[in-house]
Parts: structure tokens; C-alpha cells; sequence
DNA sequence: CGGTTTTGACCGGCGC
DNA sequence: GCGCCGGTCAAAACCG
């Protein structure tokens, strides 16, 4: 499964639904491959400090960001597909989510939904509103397991089979009360070793899950890295910023934490790619 | 018994 | 307008 130059396409991947989703393609690739004595954490392997590449450290520059913007995604000819506006945090996906959320009323229920009701008890609930766009945060892990340990509680609460795969898509909510981050679980279905995760939102929380103190006292002691840098993950990785570095909103907010312990069968290879939130299908 | 998973149905967005 | 599809709900089943 040797790649050319080690660098997997998400489409070849996961293929055309991927592509929707993530339409920049391998972002980048660490070579994990027998990196069995990388004790590297599963958040880590998301590109957490130690391996940021310099690409990522997007305090510095928005010029490699556009390179690499350009050089992966190939729907980049089509303006609307990439509408990626660094510099105008006004503009970002916040502003137009929160637009959204102040359009969406909370739906007084009439007659029509009673029918509704009638049929089967379906509050009105929040599908009503015109569902906010998080930010998301996909990658790639390679994996024998689909659900990965990230260190936080999650439940289940769908499934859906998946065009032109054969492999379902599970969707998980944090059970933390009040933070509403989700992911999506899936297996690629050209190449069924590879589970892609998507996060979207952002915790509200730390990590409730304690590592298995395998890192000596790291475990017990070591701060949550949510705690001393609230930052979103994200925005410490991603090259583009999703388009929304206004700090109102951000893409999950993936803690890192030295401590974490990745689960052995985790990640060979793990590959970050991203979604903005204007980001139509190309 | 409480939390989680399963699973069929529903809903909204979007393309045709 | 219609159908497809992704995402979500919620009751029931399951599990520790």
C-alpha cells in the first residue's frame, strides 16, 4: 500500500463522498508507519505541538496557507467552492451561523405538526432551525477499530449506511451535558483499514476521560492542555483556519494532552484534512 | 437501574 | 415538485 510519495488522497480513500466533505485532499502524512516506539497520543498524532509541521502554525503565515490551498484543492477554480477569506474574520463562518441562529425561532407548534404529532410524538425540535454549520475537523486514522479513544465520552446516536460504501456511518454526540460536539465515524470503503473521523463543534469541557497513567505521573498531574490553551486544536493545526479565526467559533476543540495514551491498534498513518465551513460541495 | 447502543422513521437540504 | 440522501430523533433493547 505504498502510495506515491506516502501521501494518501483522501479520495482514493474514502472516495467521491469523502472529496465532498474534505475537499482538501492529504494535507499531510507523518510517517507513522512503524512508529510502534512513537508514543505518540491519538490527539497528538492530530498534529498536537511537538508535530505541528511549520505548515500548520498558522500564527505565522496565511501565505502557505493559500499555496496549500491551492495545490489541494483541486475545486479551487471554482470560487464558490473555497470561499476562503483569512483576513475577514466578519465574514467567517460565525457570523453566518449566528445569523442563522437568530432566524430560527423556536417554532410554535400548529396544526400541521399535530399530524405529526399524531403519527409519531416528534417534538418540534431543533431540526426546525436551519441547522448551524460547525466546523469540522476530519482525519484519517488507520485503524482495526472505528470508534477511536480520543479521551472524551461519546454516545452513539445513529447509524446510516453510506452511499457507495459498504460500511455505515456512525454518528457520535459528547455526553457531556451541554456540549454538543459531535463526530462521525466512518470506514473508508477503498481501503477498509483507513476510519475517517469528523469532529464538529467544539467541547465545552475538558477531557473527562483520565489516561491510563502509562506516562508515569503525567497522567494524574499533567494539566489538560484544554486548560492551559483554550485555543481550539484546530486553529493551531489547520493551515486555513477554517476561515474563522474570529475565536467566537471554532473548529472542535481538540485538546492535547501530553499524557494521552494512544491505543496500540491506533493510527499508522493519520492524515488531517479539513473542512471549511463555506466549503460547498465541489 | 441508569447509561449506551440499535434501528427504523422522520426531516430538511439539495439537485434534477 | 419530487426524489435522494445525510443527519437526527427516540423507543426499545442491551449491558454492566
Amino acid at each position: 500500500m505504498e502510495r506515491k510519495e506516502g501521501v494518501l488522497k483522501m479520495e482514493e480513500v474514502l472516495g467521491n463522498s469523502f472529496s465532498d466533505y474534505f475537499p482538501l485532499q492529504s494535507i499531510f502524512d507523518w510517517s507513522c508507519e512503524g512508529g510502534e516506539n512513537t508514543p505518540l497520543g491519538f490527539m497528538e498524532l492530530l498534529g498536537v505541538q511537538d508535530l505541528n509541521p511549520p505548515l500548520f502554525d498558522t500564527g505565522q503565515q496565511q501565505a502557505p496557507s493559500a499555496v496549500v490551498n491551492q495545490a489541494l484543492n483541486p475545486c479551487s477554480t471554482k470560487n464558490e467552492g473555497f470561499n476562503y477569506q483569512p483576513a475577514t474574520p466578519n465574514s467567517s463562518s460565525i457570523s453566518s451561523a449566528s445569523s442563522e441562529a437568530v432566524n430560527d425561532e423556536p417554532i410554535q407548534v400548529d396544526d400541521d405538526q399535530d399530524q405529526q404529532k399524531a403519527k409519531k410524538q416528534l417534538k418540534p425540535k431543533k431540526t426546525n432551525q436551519k441547522r448551524q454549520k460547525e466546523p469540522r475537523f476530519a482525519f484519517m486514522t488507520k485503524s482495526e477499530v472505528d470508534h477511536l479513544e480520543d479521551g472524551y465520552r461519546w454516545r452513539k446516536y445513529g447509524q446510516k449506511a453510506v452511499k457507495n460504501s459498504c460500511f455505515p456511518r456512525s454518528y457520535y454526540r459528547c455526553t457531556t451535558t451541554s456540549c454538543n460536539v459531535k463526530k462521525r465515524v466512518e470506514r473508508s470503503f477503498t481501503d477498509p483499514s483507513m476510519v475517517i473521523t469528523t469532529y464538529e463543534g467544539q467541547h465545552t469541557h475538558p477531557s473527562p476521560i483520565m489516561p491510563r497513567s502509562s506516562l508515569g505521573g503525567g497522567a494524574g498531574s499533567a494539566p489538560y492542555h484544554y486548560q492551559q490553551h483554550p485555543q481550539p486544536f484546530v486553529n493551531t493545526l489547520s493551515p486555513l483556519n477554517f476561515g474563522h479565526n474570529n475565536g467566537s467559533i471554532n473548529a472542535g476543540n481538540f485538546t492535547t494532552r501530553g499524557d494521552f495514551a494512544a491505543p496500540d491498534r491506533l493510527c499508522l498513518k493519520t492524515m488531517a484534512c479539513f473542512k471549511t465551513l463555506y466549503h460547498p460541495i465541489c
